[in-house]
DNA sequence: AAGTTGTTTAGAACAGTTCTAAAAACTGCA
DNA sequence: TGCAGTTTTTAGAACTGTTCTAAACAACTT
């Protein structure tokens, strides 16, 4: 009847193999923080922020690694809203976000409910990748 | 009958001062660039490329600091895409965007005809701004 | 023309990100 | 369990796009 917390990091270390990538002591716990809560927007420094305080010892290169070896996994999505910096989605489903000016926040919501009629065709040459609603928002 | 060219360079200047900036021999510079021709998307480097070859010495922080002012006077607006680097738009008028990957091209599309419907409402404490549509394409 | 203010500039600085190459750690196999 | 082969991590350098600094310069006012 006790909560079982063995199989958690193994649980991890599966889903990281499965995505061709070997589980590490950081990857493990990079893949903790962003996936064992809900959904989560995070950049490379606000997640270095965070693993830094499991008292596991990541660097940010191996931050900026994993990031991009997830995103390309497919386990994240990368995010640009503002100069500057990209923002890591580990909502990897179709949906649009607000983004919250000047606080830099990003808040999902589900693109089932909203329609993008009227679009254009393409231009010649080229096909259809993604649609993304950016709603800006300001305080 | 002969073509009239006299009176563009002071239609710049008229333009600038409108907008608070003083006419100067770079602002003018570079206003001819961004607005004689039809609607752009420059970045700093691709304008600063283009001014030079007019022959009118403009440094790369002047064509920054213009940008950013001419930005904030409402002559251009600012559009994030990709990672690493902005585009400034000449056209400030509502509209969205197709950006092809990997060229790094953008191109307009009028939103009179584009719907977006049952977007929810701004979150708590937050007022709408503005959407931005972007349709990502592939070469 | 002189004085005042705003602008431009080269180069330094900065922020976010990627690269380098050496040390460490994971994995498969004895 | 030890070892070899391979991948990963790391500190720090490097790099890219952008902003800052402060001195020279140009535009406007009188
Ligand atoms: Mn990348
Ligand atoms: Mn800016
Ligand atoms: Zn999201
Ligand atoms: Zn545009």
């Amino acid at each position: 009847m006790g909560q079982d917390m063995s199989g958690t990091s193994l649980d991890f270390s599966a889903r990281l193999r499965a995505a061709g990538l070997r589980p590490t002591r950081q990857r493990v716990a990079l893949a903790r923080v962003l996936f064992e809560a809900g959904h989560r927007h995070v950049t490379a420094e606000s997640l270095h922020a965070e693993v830094k305080a499991t008292r596991i010892p990541v660097s940010l290169a191996t931050v900026y690694n994993t990031l991009n070896q997830f995103r390309d996994a497919g386990l994240l999505r990368e995010v640009v809203v503002a100069p500057g910096r990209s923002y890591f989605d580990t909502n990897t489903g179709h949906h649009h976000h607000f983004y919250v000016e000047p606080d830099g926040e990003l808040h999902d919501f589900p693109s089932d409910k909203v329609t993008v009629a009227g679009l254009p065709p393409p231009p010649k040459g080229t096909r259809l990748n993604r649609v993304d609603v950016i709603v800006r928002v300001k305080r």
